[in-house]
DNA sequence: TGTTTATATGCCTGAACAGGTATATAGATC
DNA sequence: GATCTATATACCTGTTCAGGCATATAAACA
């Protein structure tokens, strides 16, 4: 709850573009290692960091962790989000990280394992209750 | 100039105040000892740590260095010392420091040592040239 | 039961860094 | 020239932490 935390917390790039996508839609482990295209061990290690800190929130769901920002964050963070979107604007890595992300939401809206194994073509399937929903 | 480092300097609390301060007024080290009653190394050190980062800048006027944010900085800090300003209006000794602020630029516009030795009693004694002004 | 999938964690190494003590420098003053 | 003032810096210690490798766990599945 610490104001210092918050941006202990922003000051590593991985984070901040963790943070950013959190911004826009609660994400599983697997779609951070699909947008942000880092190994599986840096992406979890730093999402550990964040919930430690009470950033981001978790919940499982069949296999998969659904991280997402905490309600009580979620005002605090808002404020410093947006300074971030706007800081972001002009930042190929951040910018790009949204497109995959876009791209994510139409093509399949499930874990990438569902997507990679090409079972029933793409994004049909939809065993509802097990999908990730992004915002869009 | 990268996002990054701006958080960087913001995630030590000492750090923090100092900018906090300086999105007020430019001051020099005593000063800062003055307000945040840390060990003059200490704040000496945060200080070189931000003009590393070009966070900061400096202009030496007679014994004293005045440390100011600079103008291709302030834009962009302008904005997070805002989120700043905005989070910190709870917290007690951001506060506090703001305080002694007010108070240092009522009572004396001169470094410290000036206003301890008591030199013709406190507010007179403008050289004016020397004097470092404080935006009220 | 053995395997795959999704995710977390332990151990290691190197870097950054906070804070402290002591000291350096440079200008002003005595 | 000795001293004081304002500020910076070198060295030391302990801590945090990033990133990598290997491995653990737990659920699903073959």
């Amino acid at each position: 709850m610490d104001l210092i935390q918050i941006y202990q917390c922003f000051c590593d790039r991985t984070r901040l573009r963790i943070l950013h996508l959190l911004g826009r839609s609660p994400l599983c482990v697997c779609h951070f290692q699909d947008i942000l295209g880092e190994p599986q061990v840096k992406i979890s290690k730093h999402l550990a960091y964040l919930r430690s800190r009470g950033m981001v929130r978790t919940k499982k769901e069949q296999n998969w962790v659904i991280y997402s920002l905490p309600e009580r964050r979620a005002t605090e963070l808002e404020r410093n989000l947006k300074c971030l979107q706007d800081c972001v604007q002009t930042d190929a890595a951040f910018k790009r990280d949204m497109e995959k992300l876009s791209k994510l939401a139409k093509n399949c809206c499930e874990p990438r394992s569902v997507f990679r194994r090409g079972v029933n073509g793409g994004r049909t399937n939809a065993k509802t209750k097990s999908s990730v929903h992004l915002r869009s």
